[in-house]
DNA sequence: TAGTGGTCTAGACCACTGG
DNA sequence: CAGTGGTCTAGACCACTAC
């Protein structure tokens, strides 16, 4: 196993800031020393220092040097589709219902769109296997092009629902969690009782022009779902 | 304004993707092919590239060529710390308890240590003004070196608490977020009522070598507290 | 002024892929 | 085999920083 010069080098400084050797705040050695001293060309030295800066390990100041960051950040990477539990499982989904109606309030806000505009709600319920695991409601501004028939609903992703238009790429998203307890309502669509605890997970889509194509919300039976998120540097 | 080569040719790429004139699975010209209609030198193309990469849009098949991935992708950046909230609200912490004492079954699980070795467990009630917002505690193996003085473990974040010893940067963590209820004693240490809507987030603090450093968990009366995920390629 | 990182060039060799 | 991306080199010029 032969081993990269510049991954060589990555390794070496991670290495020393691991042990405490670099710490935060600390400049290392420049470019040009770096190239010397493990004799390898400057494009390759930088090559290592831009892998560590992509790790997060360093940041660089033109004119001065490379620096060793403070390694406290607090970002997780969570994976999130509301299809699918933590674990991978997959949820079977169970069409409740869809509407072309006027917006709610709630709706309006969310979707950024008039009192006069129409959305298509789509309702749903999450099993596995025979269990009820969650309800989910998802709204779009009513535009031609959005299906409404019932097998392509059923089997569509939200991306791909809110996205007959728009390029995926440039599709953003937010996501919001909460958690609440079951109404009537609920209860009765997950076959559950008044009271038992729900995570509430919120979607939301939308272009950089602040358009919205799509607001929804699956309500989960807190006791076959949770979310995980694994760390992330920088 | 003037643009950087190879900024120029990633955002000219980056273009046409968002357009579709590039689609998922289609193969990019070659870095000869580019070098030459857009008159720069092959690194420069390279650097343009490698950046189009790192955002996610493509990757390499060496031999091959560069291609467009599939854009569909449910990671979300979150930003925790247990002391804050969403908005970047800062909650204060009041101490209600520090023991050293067996573990649990529980957190004996969580910090997969065995029934004979000490833990040291922190109890604390987050508050906004007056407003008792969450209760939170945190397990930690005991060691020597862990603070246990009041005002050390009252300012403290838990990432700092659980490494008095190995290097920040050495530290992974997990989160998991799940919905409950408050029960007696929880809201008794709220000063809320039982039945509440809870959102818990648990953190734990490990090395490589999967020695557990802290866990702990949080939980929030839901009315105060929700977290909020950004939408991330990759 | 001397040193630093940032950009850009031309050119070489390699391992891999496909026909 | 020709074409592709991956690695590595030497060298040039620039803008910025610090003294």
């Amino acid at each position: 196993m032969k081993e990269l010069l510049y991954v060589y080098l990555f390794e070496r400084i991670k290495e020393q800031i691991h042990m405490g050797v670099f710490q935060p705040g600390d400049m290392l050695p420049s470019e040009k020393d770096l190239s010397n001293q493990y004799q390898m060309s400057r494009i390759t030295v930088r090559k290592s220092l831009s892998l560590l800066e992509q790790e997060g390990y360093t940041y660089s100041a033109p004119g001065k040097g490379y620096f060793i960051k403070e390694p406290v950040s607090n970002k997780y990477i969570l994976d999130y589709e509301e299809l699918s539990s933590h674990d991978g499982h997959q949820f079977q989904g169970k069409l409740v219902e869809v509407t072309i109606d006027y917006p709610t309030v709630r709706v309006m806000k969310e979707l950024r769109i008039s009192e006069d505009h129409y959305v298509v709600s789509i309702q749903r319920v999450l099993f596995t296997g025979d269990t009820p695991v969650a309800f989910d409601v998802k709204y779009m501004p009513y535009a031609k092009g959005i299906p409404l028939v019932e097998h392509e609903i059923k089997y569509a992703t939200f991306p791909e629902l809110a996205a007959k238009k728009a390029s995926l790429f440039a599709i953003k998203r937010e996501l919001n969690v909460k958690a609440s307890i079951a109404d009537e309502n609920l209860a009765f669509k997950l076959n559950s009782s008044v009271g038992k605890p729900i995570l509430t997970v919120g979607q939301k889509f939308f272009l950089e022009t602040n358009h919205v194509l799509g607001w929804g919300e699956t309500h989960y039976l807190s006791e076959y779902f949770e979310l995980n998120g694994k760390w992330s540097f920088g």
